[in-house]
DNA sequence: GATCCTTGATCTATATATTGGAACAACTTC
DNA sequence: GAAGTTGTTCCAATATATAGATCAAGGATC
């Protein structure tokens, strides 16, 4: 458990700004994470100078831009997210709705990329955010085909839906996450060959609940697996697994 | 200048990896930073356990995906972003190419946001990247029409076009930043009203150089300082500067 | 417009956390 | 199977962060 104290520090305030939403005066940061204001102001300068952290006209600081080109960068890292892109992209366009790709990073559920269709749901949960592995299609999923799993809780089946989910491939999730909102979600593998398959993240389609039936869960099933296919294809590979 | 040495060296590690484009085992860190092993080894298990630093299945080192929800708030933190998307939206649909937001920040100049057309270029500089100054666009009008202008160089100006530029309110470029290329900026106003009026942002089309020529300037300009306005109108309130 | 109060920035002795070499362990490579 | 990597852990010396108080600046209030 090892690790700089200090940095630990900066984090905690640079997370602060995060989670707080809007600018945070210093004196503030200094109650909120009880540390004095002598330190924060160091912590901050240091944040400040490589603009990881910004401050408004008013001199409160908040989340700097040099986290957005930080962030696109880890995103590119990612390379389900270079695989995947233009499939989102195409299903998102040709069934209009939001496609999402999630996949298990340090024992939680991200959205490493989302695509939204024409419709008017801007997306809920938004790219980068974690998602929780209860109610979802990905945490379904990934209690059932993956080698890890979400360490924030169990995925909770009802009767035979883990056995329908390993038959049919594809995990549904209606009305439970978000009230009026449906999900079908499906593995993404990568390394069909010899040595094993491993599941790498998951892409899901979102919309609600109407427009999903209108649409058709078996045709949207169809579909999302043929595309999870194509994206494994592009993958190819050997799987390079985010612990 | 004051500043913690060691959160230092923690970003010093963290913007390595993110140039780096690669995983970076603990070593090559060290080497390349001049620090030693262990002291990087400290360094990382504190990121690492925030998930600012991630590790591929080999234990090397890239940039975590904690830094891309921490972007992308920051980037909501921008208002204009917020106020130019939907324009940025419409603009990059109707006229097919790449709309950009690029704004002056901490000294440099910022991709804000941008929607790619449906063209073939996929963008250059990307969301969060620093784009030159000197000569950009959006170099020419901070120059022209900024309070403060970038540090990173001086833009050039050729025989009028200063004054072309204040007094047609858009700035030109093409073929002199990348090759091909032309893009053309208006500048975004906030604070229309009897205080006075700031730059906040540069919102440019890029396109290939011949399929700009099909759109025509004057046509891009118009359409360009009606959506500028529209942004403008939608900010609203007192301006926000980032310092 | 003057006063008060809150906030942000600066300074210093003390205590604490970082340092960095070296030893150990786990791999990969030859 | 051996040798050279690389990643991890340990510990005493010391440089560094701490945290309280002070100073300066801005905003609010009357």
């Amino acid at each position: 458990m090892a690790g700089a104290a200090t940095v630990d520090k900066a984090l905690d305030v640079l997370f602060h700004l995060h989670e707080a939403g809007s600018p945070v005066g210093l004196t503030e940061i200094g109650r909120a994470l009880a540390l004095p204001k002598s330190s924060c102001h160091r912590l901050l300068s240091s944040l400040v100078d490589r603009e990881v952290v910004a401050r408004d006209a008013r001199g409160r600081y908040r989340p700097g831009l040099a986290l957005l080109s930080l962030g696109i960068g880890a995103q590119r890292g990612e390379p389900v997210v270079a695989a995947a892109r233009p499939v989102l992209e195409g299903e998102a366009g040709s069934l209009g709705e939001t496609v999402f790709l999630v996949g298990l990073r340090h024992g939680r559920l991200r959205v490493l990329d989302e695509v939204e269709g024409p419709g008017f749901l801007r997306a809920a949960p938004g790219v980068g955010d974690v998602v929780p592995a209860e109610p979802t299609a990905a945490g379904k999923l990934y209690a059932v085909f993956g080698s890890s799993t979400p360490e924030d809780g169990e995925a909770a089946f009802v009767e035979g839906e883990a056995e329908a989910i390993r038959r049919d491939g594809y995990a549904l999730n209606r009305d439970a996450w978000i009230e009026g909102l449906s999900v079908l979600g499906v593995p993404i593998w990568q390394g069909t060959g010899g040595g094993g398959r491993e599941l790498v993240a998951v892409m899901a389609l979102a919309a609600a609940s109407p427009r999903f039936d209108q649409l058709g869960e078996a045709a949207v099933a169809s579909r999302l697996l043929e595309a999870s296919a194509r994206v494994g294809a592009r993958l190819g590979g050997v799987a390079e697994a985010g612990r």
